[in-house]
DNA sequence: CTGAAAGCGCTAACAA
DNA sequence: TTGTTAGCGCTTTCAG
């Protein structure tokens, strides 16, 4: 079919080993052999079936990203974050997506891609104690990133610290009466709860009695928050400002205001989680959490992982190191004082 | 290492062709024996290799996606249905990403792919005659989505058609004056053209004189928007609407407007292209693509392809046939006739 | 430094 | 129906 290292070998005229530690740049080559090797393999264009030596070597030269949105900015980002940096390595991805339950299990039960990967990258799904047993029978290095597996090394934010950044401005700023959309992402739940703790510890500390008719649950994503705005909206008293739990929540409650007819922020304050690029477009304030960069770093730990155990599988010897990479407020335009002096200013105003 | 089809087979007292044509269901096996190999199996818990068996086969069970940027949502949203309709067939994802010139050309040269792949989709990069004659050296199917490769099926949509649907409608709305920003993508250049080039038709149909100050051309993305909005607002004459060539540019243009006190549409109006989830969000008209539905379309063609020669590597043997999905005007609240009559009306109002 | 030989784990004729 | 015999294309001892 294709040329083969034995076809580069007969030209060059020497085995097909010695074509083989010439052109995988391993020792015990003498110059002018290697290079007669090299010259043949570029006349007959060969290309090496990385198969071939995968099967012969016992490793395959990938890892495989197991993800629930392809769709998502923020997940296409830490992809791409991944992406860079193995590919320097000449690694190449694989992608599995669990799109839902379904999916989800089917995942974990028939591990697609075992035999397939030297390490699998969990990609915004918090695992559970039996998928991740399932996990292990794959026996390859595992990394976690954005949500953790027992036992593995990870990367991600401290979404309880992003979420307090963003209720404390609104706090700051002087609201009392704040509302929260929260939504629940099916796939990736984990740290919707994180955000929603972190609302009720900063209204504690900021001494405002915690109202469960200011959070509205949603879906994730603008029509959910659009959706949450409007309960909101209907409340007898609403807040005078809004955090959701993603910026995608948020422009769906901005969407609400608008054709409410109110304004942002002169009637209401809204504030997102994430900085996805179009929060920037909108100038919606937010929380900035790094994705290319999450992905970069789960990476580096893949890789780290690979160099360490070159095959080894001892259960026992992985270290499972965290990266916690932090998250920063970004005011923009969507949040400001209330409007009037209707509730009372903060206690360290 | 791990436990192999040999295991499998003296454990089931039988041989291991036989064990292997039991467990991947190919005919000329007892039932009884079939039985006993799938319960061997289960017992130790085999996996195949795919590899192994790939290399014997001469197929590899993954097809590549070499795709400009992973993080935008199209790209993602096409990404999805690829991968919605291969999973089917239990074929794996390779994922290939050119960001730059750069990577463009290492790509093209030294084709990471090859070898690893049974079929590849070229998505969102107009290829050119070299790299066309580089990608033929892979020797494997090639489908074009979003873009086109001489010579190989294609999906996509007209993007002269759907910048028409964009500029007639303003056309229609009352517009006269009514400028562009035209957006630039290094890598995935081609469709742009085809686009401006309906902004010029369209405008000729209606008798509007094409005025080169009323187009600026910036880079893709919500910055180059903005910047391209400044620009055109800083026109003696502005215009009274804008068609953007999609809608992270419009909305780039409409923070621009916001920022400068400008209402839309009341004050001007603003058309995008591809109804990025966000538009909706942000009530921006639009005319929509199928992005989904162009990556599955391409799997569905990648897996024709694939049925059909089962390894043939005829050259002339393919069939490029290519299909044009529709595009569709959205009207949302970001177009409105314009506010006086300052320009005539349309021809055919 | 180089070659021969023995796989890696599976599939595919071809017999039996 | 099942087993035997060859590989698929590369790497890797182990001699030489």
């Amino acid at each position: 079919m294709s040329v083969t290292l034995a076809d580069v070998a007969r030209r060059a005229g020497v085995s097909p080993a010695t074509a083989s530690r010439a052109l995988s740049d391993r020792p015990h080559v003498a110059v002018a052999t290697r290079a007669r090797v090299r010259a043949a393999a570029e006349e007959l264009a060969f290309v090496a079936s990385p198969d071939a030596a995968g099967l012969a070597r016992g490793t395959t030269g990938r890892v495989g990203v197991v993800l629930p949105h392809l769709s998502r900015w923020f997940f296409g980002a830490v992809l791409e974050g991944i992406e860079s940096v193995l590919r320097h390595e000449r690694i190449d991805l694989l992608l599995y997506r669990v799109g839902d339950a379904a999916d989800r299990r089917a995942f974990f039960d028939t591990l697609p891609a075992r035999r397939k990967v030297d390490a699998l990258v969990v990609l915004g799904l918090p695992v559970d104690a039996r998928e991740r047993e399932r996990l292990e029978l794959m026996g390859v290095t595992i990394v976690a990133a954005v949500g953790q597996v027992a036992g593995h090394p990870f990367v991600g934010v401290d979404d309880h610290v992003a979420g307090r950044q963003a209720v404390d401005h609104l706090v700051h700023l002087g609201h009392r009466r704040i509302g929260m959309i929260a939504a629940t992402d099916p796939q990736s739940d984990g740290y919707p709860d994180a955000r929603s703790v972190a609302y009720r510890d900063s209204l504690a500390d900021a001494g405002i009695p915690y109202d469960e008719d200011l959070v509205a649950v949603v879906d994730w994503g603008g029509a959910g928050g659009a959706e949450g705005m409007a309960r909101l909206l209907g409340l007898r008293e609403p807040p005078t400002a809004v955090y959701a739990h993603s910026d995608e929540v948020a422009l769906g409650a901005v969407r609400t205001l608008r054709r409410a007819g109110l304004r942002v922020p002169e009637d209401l304050s809204v504030i997102g989680i994430d900085d996805h690029p179009l929060a920037d477009l909108t100038d919606l304030t937010t929380v900035r959490q790094p994705a290319r960069e999450q992905g970069e770093v789960a990476a580096r730990m893949v890789l780290a992982a690979l160099a360490d155990a070159p095959g080894a599988d001892v259960p026992g010897a992985r270290a499972p190191g965290g990266v916690t990479l932090p998250t920063q407020l970004v005011v923009r335009r969507s949040t400001a004082p209330p409007r009037d002096g209707v509730t009372a200013p903060p206690r360290d105003g």
